[in-house]
DNA sequence: TTCAAAAAGTGATGAATGTCATTTTTTACG
DNA sequence: CGTAAAAAATGACATTCATCACTTTTTGAA
């Protein structure tokens, strides 16, 4: 294992980085964005960003697991998105020039990059290529956000947790062999906070998928049995 | 009343170009704009876009409004947004280069005009300080909709009813006198697919609300009575 | 290893809201 | 106008799901 001293590699050598949004990103660029970096690990439960604060800089997960959420009015946590090695946090608020509207906690510990701002955005609109990717990204992820809005809007809480199984198993299936069970670890309560509903009711309907052998349940990770049952659950159930 | 006919006037001398996304633009970009593009008269019930299919251009309001909508597996459909004068439509599609992944219908008869996709995008990459005002828009609309998701997975129906006739009073009370009539002619089924709920509930609560005096009822018109009392509904109800 | 705290799980209950069936009112068109 | 169709309204009923109270299991730190 290595040491926690000097995690900070340059960006060029980032294991994320080919599936980033600097991919394409030429080297000086990323030499530049790396230059004042810093590169911290951060544990289970301590948060990046808080939700009304200014952000000052980009956050890149080099590994660990981030959950991004808003509190509600009535202190209910809403689970936005789940972000993972090679994920970038913050573009939202530096594009649109406002405070964070979400705060991000880290779920699995793991080493997180900041970018201060400025080095960001000068090579934002030094490099249009860049901005246009960065731009494309925000208008995608536009249309995914209407997407799941739609989906909390008209589907039951069943046909969310079916739908949430299917997505989380597709991001975070592990590889070859064992590509059934989704590899984070998210409690019972941050899955209801994904979902848009109690605790207690996503307990109920696992242990419902469980006995209707669509899932099992190994301590916190859940392993998918029957793909296709679930996308029937995600789809149809009940209406 | 002005003829059907040659409703097509510049860019430039558009009366709801002040407050929109062109408002800024230098006279030649904006003629450039007005160069290809048409502009046609829609009625009540027609369709600019379908979810689906692929953008060949920017739609920009003249008159009249619209309602950008999804249409779930069920069938049932979801208001993603309202437009009304000086709004542009199809931008994310443009921007992210996918295909629409919503509808847009016209809900108040008015003049649209049509602005060729090469146009466009030759003005938003020739201009960058337009492309960063887009992608500026494109970053504050991703937050509103992160918003309205946490409000439609945490709110009850009667919650966010109130919430929504706020914002429809915002956005459309009317000048001076009459500020409290609000002013869009939305259908109880309108109204329903807004909030994500039965149009049934809708009516219901309603005449609810109208028992309590937050609100009266003029035909389809809905006027606001109460003002604190409907942001009081807003927050707090039953939770 | 032990023990307290957190998380998971279970059961009972009621309120909110969806659904269906029907009536009344409004709208729009010939 | 008159009439058919659409929209609004109302009632009865079923269902989902949140809530609360509690037990069991797991976790993690001393």
């Amino acid at each position: 294992m290595s040491t926690k001293k000097n995690i900070r590699i340059p960006c060029t050598l980032c294991p994320g980085k080919e599936h980033s949004l600097f991919s394409e990103l030429p080297k000086d660029d990323l030499d530049a964005l790396s230059q004042h970096k810093t590169c911290i690990r951060y544990k289970k439960g301590q948060t990046l960003f808080y939700e009304g604060t200014r952000p000052m800089g980009l956050f890149c997960i080099n590994s660990g697991k981030v959950k991004v959420y808003k509190i509600s009015s009535e202190g209910k946590e809403q689970i936005l998105k789940l972000a993972k090695s090679g994920d970038f946090l913050g573009y939202r608020a530096l594009i649109s020039e406002e405070f964070y509207n979400s705060s991000a906690t880290v779920i699995e510990e793991g080493a997180m990059c900041y970018i201060p701002k400025s080095d960001f955005l000068e090579i934002l609109h030094k490099n249009p290529a860049f901005f246009r990717k960065m731009a494309k990204r925000v208008a995608h992820e536009l249309g995914l956000m209407e997407q799941k809005l739609v989906t909390i809007a008209q589907k039951s809480v069943r046909e969310r947790l079916a739908a949430t199984l299917i997505m989380l198993k597709e991001t975070y299936g592990m590889e070859g062999e064992e590509s059934d069970l989704i590899d984070i670890a998210l409690s019972r309560e941050d899955l209801a906070n994904i979902i848009g509903t109690a605790t207690e009711t996503v307990i109920r309907l696992l242990s419902d998928f469980k006995s209707q052998k669509l899932i099992s349940l190994q301590g916190k990770k859940i392993k998918v049995l029957n793909h296709k049952g679930l996308i029937r659950e995600a789809d149809f159930y009940g209406r």
